[in-house]
DNA sequence: ATTGACCTTAGAGTTAACTCTAAGCTTATA
DNA sequence: TATAAGCTTAGAGTTAACTCTAAGGTCAAT
């Protein structure tokens, strides 16, 4: 049975926020010392475990707050309950991926333009294109092909 | 000159957004009328549209404030001001990138690992893997691999 | 008994970029 | 002149996931 402090060292969560994720629901001490103290035993680290890895692989806390429903009861639920909210948590990054690529390409085509160097900025090729505003337009086209290409949507 | 709800149909930014950027000094209104609407010109709008543009490319409010002011005043400006916020701003997409990347390897190794059929989950190999808690782990290492070959990082 | 490290709670603050509300004034049109 | 649409402001609310603070109680060691 390890106090809150022990609990954090382990993890490498701090203290405050395994105090906010059972605010929401997501760990519990399985006892409490007279006094309050919470006290974790080796479920209840593991379960803390789980959500640490959950949320460095990007889930949500609501997203985890389900698979965790899932881990603690695994006759009630179905693999495809599972698969659905890994899916849809990978169309999320997929989407915001393609988002990042069309910033991508349009700033390194910015780059490329500008000479970058210590002239006055008079001419600045850069400032020119957010002027007139089409540096947008293009690189999205850009974007498009390459998208088809980068997305992996499933369409079931 | 237009009112603030025609600047808003112009640019696609609604008029509480561009009061919301007038408050923090990226777009202001060249005149006023006596009852204190405000009445942009077609500088204003260039401006509106400027902005748009940048924050379309994903620059931050603040990285705005810093090109306009360079745009106001190119002589008292170079090139490489203008390419020092671009390079920045393309370093912070690469890395996000990055650890989109990462998640997105982990969530399809999770997906190939898992039927995702109505079987329920008692052997779910998703809820597993976030047991063991290696699957970061194991995708970081994957990750690093294709990272050089992604990053476009300047080391000047 | 005292010290210092650690624990408790409720609740406020942080960040970015909006987004909305309330209460009231203006303007254009019929 | 009446009405509706649109404008003004200050300021509060939203989102996610923390992060911190204040005020006070507990515990182990000396």
């Amino acid at each position: 049975m390890m106090k809150i402090s022990e609990l954090a060292a382990q993890t490498g969560l701090s203290s405050h926020t395994i105090r906010f994720y059972e605010k929401h629901g997501l760990i519990s001490a399985s006892e409490r010392s007279a006094a309050g103290y919470r006290y974790y035993n080796a479920a209840d680290v593991r379960r803390a475990e789980f959500v640490k890895t959950a949320r460095h692989i990007g889930f949500s806390l609501e997203d985890i707050g389900q698979l965790l429903s899932i881990r603690l009861d695994k006759q009630s639920h179905s693999c495809q309950e599972v698969t659905d909210i890994t899916r849809h948590k990978l169309d999320e990054v997929n989407d915001r991926i393609s988002e990042l690529r069309f910033m991508q390409q349009t700033l390194e085509r910015l780059l490329e333009s500008c000479c970058g160097g210590p002239e006055n900025a008079t001419h600045c090729s850069i400032i020119e294109a957010l002027d007139v505003g089409d540096v947008a337009r293009d690189a999205e086209a850009v974007a498009a092909e390459t998208d088809s290409e980068s997305r992996s949507r499933r369409m079931s």
